[in-house]
DNA sequence: TGCAATGTAAAACGTACGTTTTACATAGAT
DNA sequence: ATCTATGTAAAACGTACGTTTTACATTGCA
């Protein structure tokens, strides 16, 4: 596992569970197991350090999305939750964190959050055999509300999501 | 305007902007307009202030769901990000920022997100004439779903939420 | 054999943090 | 008239921040 690999990882479990700017560079050195000037070396700053991290998990997290149907969508939902806990979306709340002011990562959650809708479109549209950009909508509030519910109700949320969206594809359908 | 107001009126302005860890004192005892002293005396403490500012807030969002009916839930958070803004959940985002690890905060979440969570098993209950903690549970998520969508989809994701309820609360209906 | 490259350990950089303290002004109630 | 409460201004507290630097060890390739 090399250096960066190993930063990275280190990196998005610490921002992940204690957030952005409550992780200190020294924490991050002594978790991810290496000195402050390699950690530069790799990392550039901070800022370039969450980015990376957030460009890392957009991939990780896309590739599940790899789906022909919206009941495939939050199938996979369930299994990202089950692995990574229940912590709401880190895309959304590191853009929060920074007040939108750090541009390396304003831009990634940018880039990821456009994917995820495009995502959503696409998987809409082969699962009802047409374009429907209301209904991906809907769709995309479902995921993005059983993302933040479960952090308080549990997965139970991703459920409720789950079965709400069944009923609105269903009656698109029709 | 007495100063705990003003205090408070500042903070929540600031931390909701600019996130709590980034906001610092300094830049507090400017915006609210008294010395770092007085802020003190008020506050006791950054954390307490935070807390202070979360029960503020749920008081008045809270005052804002007192209706009889889910479309009117939707048409509250309509108004409500028309007024406040679309940076996600205050309550969500001050407990990820502090990984849990701040009680004051903690709990000043947990109350509100209980509150939050029995509103609404309250109005689909006045709605239909009769419980439905199940679809309580997706109407909540459409709701957080909304406030979280609406930081990139903008005030789109709320009425798509509205409609979806509609929809499912149509078909609880007959 | 020697020279890049890549790593560690640890101190130092200046700055900014949350909080407390010191010294002083003002105003209303007894 | 004075005491208490409430406020300001500003310095100081110790700590921790993100980042850079200094000095040294290891290793693989020319």
């Amino acid at each position: 596992m090399d250096m960066t690999t190993k930063l990275i990882a280190a990196a998005e479990r610490l921002f992940d569970r204690h957030g952005y700017m409550a992780t200190g560079m020294d924490r991050l050195t002594v978790a991810a197991g290496m000195s402050s000037r390699t950690l530069y070396k790799h990392a550039g700053s901070k800022a370039q350090l969450m980015a990376r991290v957030l460009t890392e998990r957009d991939r990780r997290f896309m590739a599940r999305l790899q789906v022909q149907s919206v009941d495939a969508l939050f199938a996979a939902l369930e299994d990202w939750v089950r692995v990574e806990g229940t912590r709401g979306c880190l895309f959304l709340r590191s853009r929060a964190e920074t007040g939108g002011d750090t541009p390396e990562i304003a831009e990634a959650v940018a880039t990821h959050k456009a994917a995820f809708h495009q995502r959503i479109e696409e998987v809409v549209a082969t699962d009802l055999g047409r374009e429907n950009p209301a209904l991906a909508e809907q769709v995309l509030v479902l995921l993005e509300g059983a993302t933040h519910a479960a952090v308080y109700r549990g997965t139970d949320a991703v459920s409720a999501a789950k079965a709400a969206a069944a009923i609105l594809m269903k009656r698109a359908r029709t």
